[in-house]
DNA sequence: CCTATATTTCAATATTTATTGAAATATTAA
DNA sequence: TTAATATTTCAATAAATATTGAAATATAGG
């Protein structure tokens, strides 16, 4: 809900969803991609899980990170939702109520 | 762009939105709904204005606030764009390559 | 167990964003 | 023009968020 528009808002996190749009990486791997610091990148982690639009896998040392696909469309009637007066606020709603 | 989001990331005025999906209301008429002063939803309506998610006209002493209900196809596909690895950063893109 | 590697957590700081009261601008009507 | 109403802009402050270096945690392999 908050989470997730707050997640989305940062550019930094915009950009690491749409590099494992193209496939599951480490977090290392994701941070030799970002001028920041690992510290900071882990922070971001935390707040994409917090929305659930990233999952985590440990592989050996590593941890991998991957998108969540299957909240996608979730996403997408959350935001329709807010220009749409007639949806409520329910997040994880996926009936789609194509009439307008 | 960045804007959008940004716009998006605070629950006032993603709430601002919702109401006016609603139909038009005057900042006064706004105002009156939100426990904020005038000069913090001000704030918030030039956020909205400059992601260009509302317009505004002058009717008397009032400004009238609308959705820009065109562009809201716009802010989906911008939202599907992070999650879609076909799709590069363009906002205005209509284009929806439904083949994944 | 010890060391190296990978990632996260912590504490502090820097930056950004939201909020306020007061002043400024614009319109209307007397 | 003066007063009243509606909204915005300004300057300051408060609150939230991002970033960093260093310390902590977890795994793997000698």
């Amino acid at each position: 809900m908050q989470t997730v528009f707050k997640a989305l808002s940062d550019p930094t996190r915009r950009e690491i969803l749409k590099r494992l749009s193209h496939g599951s990486l480490s977090a290392g791997e994701l941070a030799e991609q970002f001028p920041i610091t690992r510290a900071a990148l882990s922070h971001h982690f935390n707040i994409l899980k917090s929305a659930e639009l990233v999952r985590t896998e440990r592989r050996g040392q590593s941890i991998v990170y991957s998108l969540n696909t299957s909240i996608v469309d979730d996403v997408l009637s959350l935001v329709a939702s807010i220009f749409d007066s007639k949806k409520s606020e329910s997040a994880g709603d996926k009936s789609q109520e194509r009439s307008s």
